[in-house]
DNA sequence: TGTACATCAGTGAACGCGCGTTCACTGATGTAC
DNA sequence: TGTACATCAGTGAACGCGCGTTCACTGATGTAC
C-alpha cells in the first residue's frame, strides 16, 4: 500500500543506513537486496522504487556513508587511536567504510568508483586540516602517508586470525604513524 | 580419461597458478570453479578430485600465492618504489597477493585466514631483515608500519579513479616511507 | 471542510540465470602375472 | 618384455539453490471539486 511522502523519504533512509552497516559488515557481494529490504522493515519488491539496480544502491550507499564519515574535534592522535582501536578493528559495520570497503571498489562500477574517490579526498583534506602545523607539502604527504597506514593496519588486523599479532599490527602502525607525524 | 602422476600433479599447479592470478585480479566470488578449470585447460567435472571445494581452492590457492610472494634482493628502497608503481597498481593479477585480497580474507574460511596470517608474518619478518640498521623494537615498528601503509596505499590507488589522485597516493606514500624509514 | 477517485509505494509470487556440486561414464595408466 | 585388466583422472550433463529483477495487485495517500 501507497505511503506517505515523507515516510517513503524515511524509508529510502533507512535503506541507505542499514545497507551501509551490512555492505560494510558482509561486503557487497554477500548481501542480498532481500535482506537490506527485510532489516529495513520491507520486502524485497519495492526495492526498485528507490533504486534501478543493486548497483545503483551500492554506489548511493557509498556516497551516503561517506558523506557521514568524518572524525570528531580531538586532535589527530586521538583520532589514530581510536581508528587503530581493537573496537574499530572488530566492528566494521559500524567503522569507517573506506577501511571496509575501498578494496572492493575495483570490482564496482563507475558510480561506485566515483563515489570512493570523492570520500578519499575528503578524508585526506581533514587529515591536512587536523595535522600540526608544517609547511603545505610535508602535510600532505603527511597526511596521505599516514593515511594509507591506517587504512592497512586496519585491512591487516581483520584478516589475521592470531588476535595477539592483530593488535601488534594496529598498535606499532599506530605508533609508526605517532613518531613520524608533525 | 585419465592422466599420468606426473600430469595430474602438474594440472593441479596449474590449477593453483591460474586460481590465484583469477583471484587476485576478479576477487574470490567473481571466480567461477568452472571459470578456473577452463583457464586451466580443463573443464570443471574434474575440479574435485583436486579440491573438496571451492573453499578448500581458495584456502590453498592463499597458501600457494603467499608462499610464492617475496622482494627480490635490491634494498628496501627499491621494493618499496616497485611496489608503489603504477605497473603495479594496474596489475593485481601478477601483483602482491596480499594487497589484493588482504581485505577480503574477513568473509573467507579459518583456513584461508591462517594462510594468510602466516604470509602476513613472513613478509613482516622479510622486511624486518631488510630494513636499514637500527635497534630491533625500531625496526619492528617500521616493518609493521611501512607496510600497513604500502598495502593500503596500493588498495586507495586501486580505488580511485581519478589517474593523477591515484599517482599521488602512490608517490606521496612512497616519499613518507622513505622519510620515515631507516 | 467533505467526498470521489486517480495515483503510486509497497507486497509477494514468479522468472531466468549462474553458481557450486554430483555422478555415470570414458579411456589412458599402471600393475599383476 | 608382453598381455589382461583393475584403477581412477578427467568429461559433460544434470541437480538444487539463491540471487537480481519483474509484475499484477493492494490499499493508503493526496488532489480536484
Amino acid at each position: 500500500m501507497k505511503v506517505s511522502r515523507e515516510q517513503m523519504a524515511e524509508n529510502r533512509r533507512r535503506i541507505l543506513d542499514v545497507a551501509s552497516r551490512l555492505f560494510k559488515d558482509k561486503g557487497f557481494d554477500a548481501v542480498s537486496v532481500a535482506e537490506v529490504m527485510k532489516a529495513a522493515g520491507m520486502t524485497h519488491g519495492g526495492f526498485y522504487g528507490h533504486f534501478t539496480s543493486k548497483d545503483d544502491l551500492v554506489a548511493q550507499t557509498l556516497a551516503h556513508a561517506l558523506a557521514a564519515d568524518s572524525f570528531g574535534d580531538g586532535t589527530f592522535s586521538d583520532f589514530v587511536r581510536s581508528y587503530l582501536a581493537p573496537r574499530h578493528r572488530d566492528n566494521p559495520g559500524n567503522g569507517c567504510p573506506i577501511s571496509s570497503l575501498a578494496a572492493a571498489i575495483r570490482h564496482q562500477t563507475p558510480a561506485a568508483k566515483a563515489a570512493m574517490t570523492e570520500g578519499l579526498r575528503a578524508q585526506i583534506a581533514r587529515i591536512e586540516d587536523a595535522l600540526p602545523d608544517q609547511d603545505a607539502s610535508g602535510k600532505r604527504r603527511a597526511a596521505i602517508g599516514s593515511w594509507a597506514a591506517m587504512v592497512g593496519a586496519v585491512i591487516l588486523a581483520r584478516a589475521v586470525d592470531d588476535p595477539e599479532f592483530s593488535g601488534e599490527v594496529l598498535e606499532q602502525t599506530r605508533a609508526w604513524i605517532d613518531a613520524n607525524v608533525g
